[in-house]
RNA sequence: GGACGGUUAGCUCAGUGGUAGAGCAUCUCUUUGACGUAGAGAGGGUCAGUGGUUCGAACCCACUACCGUCCACCA
């Protein structure tokens, strides 16, 4: 009898992961144990979704690693050709937060202090060492993903992709660059996108302000400076008198304001007086209105959240501390009418680690949603009508709706961020000259001359400041100019004044100016014939954008980084080698499934399916299985200030890696949150050590099997219950209900096969007559159970199978029912 | 304000028309050679409420209440 230990000891994970691993199965190209061309298996593949080099792995990775290694596992014993592709993400945002937090802890410095290269060094290092743990901890948990493919978002071939994404967007005039207003973070100094912003209610006071005749209301005093224009409902009758454009003087925080009256439905009546004062440069609401109406902007507040000038007395305060100060200014000067206690608002704050938004006008690069690229639709329809006409299926299929109405509310998605790490903007500036217009020998009309300046008049060809102009007084004197418009003034019809500061020229021979022209200007040809003068130069800033950098001279890279999302949107494709047409883009491509988590829906699965609908014009996957996040056991969300995180590779070491698989699969339906509690895992400890029993007592009492045993009646309904379970299971599997099916299986053999088949086998395996077919019965329902349970827990599954047998269990075929349907 | 979920045993949740289920927890018994990380057994639920459809409703429909999540420019 062999010598089996009465407990599944689960310090050997380790060893054995390496022995999968090495024996190259991992690979798509690793064949399978069930033969044949590997190259004829049909793909089957999924992306990691790469984890944030942030530091180590949690039980929210635990959570995908595990569902994605039961599919893969699953497919792989199915025999296709799996792919599971691992990576990391370099999480812009996320990791420069980090590293700037550490850098302030430890040295009391910011990025400012140190500058970009050295900032993108510690950066760099920071996500090497955070690369290194993660990737050591995927394996850990057992991920049968293909190492050899292994892919980061800020590698060479990634940074490829996103720069030709970004061109090939800017030449189909899908990205542009506006000025808008941006969600600026005054602490990371940078801005973030409208759904990185987590909102926080907030009690504040909320104050009642005279404003000339009116009273509006404010929780943000300190930015109210520059108000000027007072906006109402047109329809509200209490302000019929006042027309829209009126406008007085009101006693204001730092004297006099000419107000203006403005009537927009944006106003709600019902809400305060119905009256207020707009912030535009600062307030994303009042951004619109000014829009609307064209009325100027004016900043307040800097992008450190100091105030501007414009504050008067208060320029050079912090908001922070301004606030109180200018309360009490305008209680002086009687302008407040009364506070009220008891206001709750929401504040909107940088979920990524950054402080409290306050909205900026800013140069920005933005991606257009509405605008039509291909066969008359946008992005934004494109991205519904795949989910819309099933070409993506959405798991669980009411998050769909959720989906189409995010895509319904999508705004331009807005990609540059003022950060150092990350993916620069393919984009150089540089000012060049353009040939501009043309003018008229003899234009000279008059000359003044003063000790100052010199003006000259001439016939206006529509020119503007910054125009380089050459031109020829041929009244008498000969005299040649050439210089740069500084400043026009209108005179009569049809002429203007340039006047002459400090810029101009004026040469006696004609060469001279030709010579000057040409050392300012030698890619234009001038010479003695050319009429020199009759050219008019501008200064135009220039924009190059491609995949490499311009090869002249004098380029200044855009200094802005892309949003983390805009490569982690390119990543099923640029995992493959994308743009490179590759085989393995032309095997793997579109992928099958993703799974993921519901709350990066909106981040990441819309983005992919934005970007490859553009740059393939296909679909990213198939299948999008959203699964929920991982609570602690009072449902509560885990955080570290609460102190309630799971550390998965803490409970594996108590419990054993397949015992936390475990308890992450049962009882988790995609889309719902998950409690995982340790009672949960520890008891699939207990199942592990039951398989593990089980199969002791299954292999020390079938010593001398008969493989021709003939199997008698009793033990042939239990091998037809075996089918019906084969049958059951694969249903459940390829319906990606690994919940049911783990939970069926653990049924199964805890409480048929090992209380009941086992129990009953006894007798019979004492009994010479029936031992025979018993063992055979027993032997096959093991293993069977073991292959259909390896997806789920490959450690102790795999352990036991190696007793017996030489070829892996990972690559053994995925069993067949043979019940007719 | 809008959208989407949920409400079933003490807890976490399955269960889409035909006599209420699982795991954990609780209680009782069992030192039997696979396993005490176990075995045998037990208790426990007017399936949120109201009304409707149906021979029949946890399940379909309407409304109500409560809980949760996401989205939204209420100063």
């Amino acid at each position: 009898m062999k010598e089996i230990p009465t407990h599944y000891d689960q310090s050997k994970e380790a060893e054995l992961y390496q022995l999968w691993e090495s024996s190259g199965y991992f690979s798509p190209e690793g064949g399978s144990a069930s033969g044949g061309n590997p190259d004829l298996r049909k793909p089957f593949t999924i992306m990691m979704p790469p984890p944030n080099v942030t530091g180590t792995l949690h039980v929210g990775h635990a959570l995908f690693l595990t569902l994605q290694d039961i599919l893969i596992r699953y497919q792989r014993m199915l025999g296709k050709k799996t792919l599971w592709l691992p990576g990391t993400d370099h999480a812009t945002i996320a990791t420069a937060a980090k590293v700037e937090s550490i850098l302030y802890k430890e040295e009391g410095k910011t990025r400012h202090d140190i500058g970009r290269m050295e900032f993108e060094k510690r950066a760099t290092k920071f996500a090497q060492e955070s690369h290194d743990t993660i990737v050591h901890q995927i394996r850990q948990m057992g991920a049968s993903c293909d190492w050899s493919r292994e892919a980061y978002t800020l590698d060479e071939p990634r940074s490829l992709a996103v720069r030709t994404a970004f061109k090939k967007m800017y030449d189909a005039g899908l990205v542009y660059r506006g000025a808008r207003i941006v969600n600026w973070d005054p602490k990371l100094k940078t801005n973030v996108s409208d759904d990185e912003i987590e909102w926080k209610e907030e009690k504040a006071p909320f104050y009642y302000l005279k404003y000339g005749p009116f009273t509006i209301a404010t929780a943000r005093p300190e930015t109210k400076f520059g108000d000027k224009y007072v906006v109402m409902h047109p329809k509200d009758a209490r302000y019929k008198k006042y027309k829209d454009g009126e406008q007085f003087e009101v006693e204001w925080i730092n004297g006099k304001v000419l107000a203006t009256v403005i009537k927009d439905e944006a106003v709600d009546p019902e809400f305060g007086s119905g009256v207020m004062t707009i912030t535009p440069w600062h307030d994303a609401a009042d951004f619109e209105i000014a829009q609307r109406h064209k009325l100027d902007a004016e900043q307040i507040i800097d992008d450190r959240g100091v105030l501007l000038p414009i504050a008067g007395e208060f320029a050079g305060q912090h908001i922070k501390k301004a606030r109180p100060m200018v309360v009490e200014k305008l209680k002086s000067k009687s302008l407040l009418e009364k506070i009220d206690e008891n206001y709750v608002h929401r504040i909107a704050t940088n979920s990524r680690g950054g402080g409290i938004i306050e909205p900026q006008i800013k140069e920005q690069w933005f991606i257009d949603v509405n605008k039509v690229f291909r066969d008359g639709k946008s992005l934004k329809q494109w991205m519904r009508d795949v989910v819309a006409n099933g070409r993506i299926q959405i798991i669980p299929k009411h998050l769909e709706k959720t989906y189409f109405h995010w895509i319904d509310n999508l705004r331009d998605w807005c990609v540059s961020r003022q950060l150092w790490f990350g993916h620069q903007i393919p984009v150089w500036y540089k000012k060049i000259e353009t040939e501009k217009k043309m003018g008229f020998a003899g234009d000279i009309v008059s000359q003044v001359f003063n000790t100052k300046t010199r003006t000259y008049r001439l016939r206006d060809h529509g020119f503007s400041i910054g125009d380089i102009v050459a031109f020829e007084d041929s009244s008498k004197t000969n005299i040649f100019g050439y210089g740069t418009i500084t400043e026009i003034k209108k005179t009569t019809v049809g002429e203007i004044d340039l006047q002459d500061k400090k810029h101009w020229k004026t040469y006696e021979k004609l060469e001279d100016l030709i010579k000057a022209f040409k050392r300012h200007h030698p890619q234009k040809e001038v010479n003695q014939s050319t009429p020199a003068w009759l050219y008019t130069y501008k200064f135009a800033p220039a924009i190059y954008v491609n995949i490499d950098p311009p090869k002249e001279k004098g380029w200044t890279q855009d200094p802005d980084t892309l949003d983390t999302w805009f490569s982690s949107g390119l990543w099923t494709f640029s995992a493959l080698g994308w743009p490179n047409q590759t085989a393995d883009l032309k095997m793997f491509h579109p992928t099958d499934i993703l799974e993921t988590g519901y709350d990066i829906l909106f981040f990441w699965v819309a983005r992919m399916i934005l970007m490859t609908g553009f740059l393939l014009n296909d679909i990213p996957f198939k299948t999008v299985y959203l699964h929920g996040l991982v609570r602690d056991k009072d449902r509560q969300k885990m955080s570290k200030s609460k102190g309630n995180i799971v550390d998965p590779l803490g409970i594996t070491d108590q419990y054993g890696v397949d015992a936390l698989r475990m308890a992450l699969t049962v009882n988790n339906l995609p889309g719902s949150d998950l409690p995982l509690s340790e009672d949960k895992v520890r008891g699939y400890r207990n199942f592990a050590n039951k398989i593990w029993n089980a199969a002791r007592f299954v292999i020390q009492n079938t010593d001398g099997l008969n493989k021709d045993s003939k199997l008698n009646k009793e033990d042939q309904v239990i091998l037809k219950q075996l089918d019906e379970l084969i049958k059951d299971t694969t249903k459940l599997m390829d319906k990606f209900d690994f919940a049911h099916a783990a939970e069926n299986l653990y049924h199964y053999f805890w409480h048929t096969f090992a209380d009941k088949i086992i129990e009953e086998a006894k007798p019979k395996l004492a009994d010479e007559k029936t031992k025979g077919s018993a063992q055979f019965m027993l032997k096959t329902v093991l293993e069977t159970n073991l292959k259909l349970l390896h997806p789920f827990m490959p450690f102790v599954t795999e352990t036991i199978w190696q007793m017996e047998h030489k070829e892996l269990l990972m690559i053994a075929k995925w069993p067949e029912s043979s019940l007719n349907e």
